[in-house]
DNA sequence: CCCTGATTCGC
DNA sequence: GCGAATCAGG
């Protein structure tokens, strides 16, 4: 039973943990994928789509900004080899219940640091500071680490999750947000 | 022409 | 599962 390598993204993968919590991080911000992928490096900004669109997190077609797609989706890609007539789609059934979606707060800044500016005032964080986003950017709680980060965006803590597929959790779980605080 | 995301298919 | 290629719109 050769079944497909479907070894689950794990350290030494393209999309290890640490990398998809940044795309999530990034995604909420509300940054573009082609942001994203220079921010993440090494993919593309069509890999960005790709997987999160397989996280599950794909866009939402903020239709309130000016630009950036308004269509409808029922578009057939390019006919790359043969017409295979696939199963028809669904009519995307609509899930408008709950609270908001990550797609539905979404906000189109122009640069990380714009993000960040505005997201959260880290006006105290000019160089230096661990740029870790805690918790839901979106959450008024959101808060960046902010603890010294010396050789990189991340603090020691975060660096090591960040840059290393090593999802070292801590005692009790992940700190909430608003707590979230790299001892300096 | 630039950008954006979305979709699909092949690997 | 990942990503290039392509489409489509602003």
């Amino acid at each position: 039973m050769s079944s497909s390598n479907s070894v689950f993204a794990k350290a030494g993968s393209v999309w290890s943990e640490a990398r998809v919590e940044r795309l999530n991080a990034l995604l909420l911000q509300g940054l573009s994928a082609s942001q994203i992928a220079k921010a993440l490096g090494g993919v593309s900004r069509n890999a960005v789509i790709g997987k999160s669109h397989r996280l599950g997190l794909a866009g939402g077609s903020p239709p309130s900004p000016p630009g950036r797609r308004a269509t409808i989706p029922a578009r057939a890609a390019r006919p790359r080899k043969a017409p295979v007539p696939r199963c028809p789609r669904p009519p995307t059934p609509e899930p408008p219940s709950g609270g908001a979606s990550a797609a539905a707060v979404r906000r189109r800044p122009a640069s990380v640091v714009e993000a960040i500016g505005r997201v959260a005032d880290l006006t105290a964080l000019p160089r230096r500071a661990c740029r870790w986003p805690i918790g839901d950017p979106k959450d008024a709680a959101f808060s960046w680490c902010g603890a010294s980060a010396p050789l990189g965006p991340y603090c020691d803590d975060h660096r090591a999750r960040a840059y290393r597929a090593t999802p070292v959790r801590v005692a009790s779980g992940r700190a909430p947000a608003g707590a979230g605080r790299c001892a300096a």
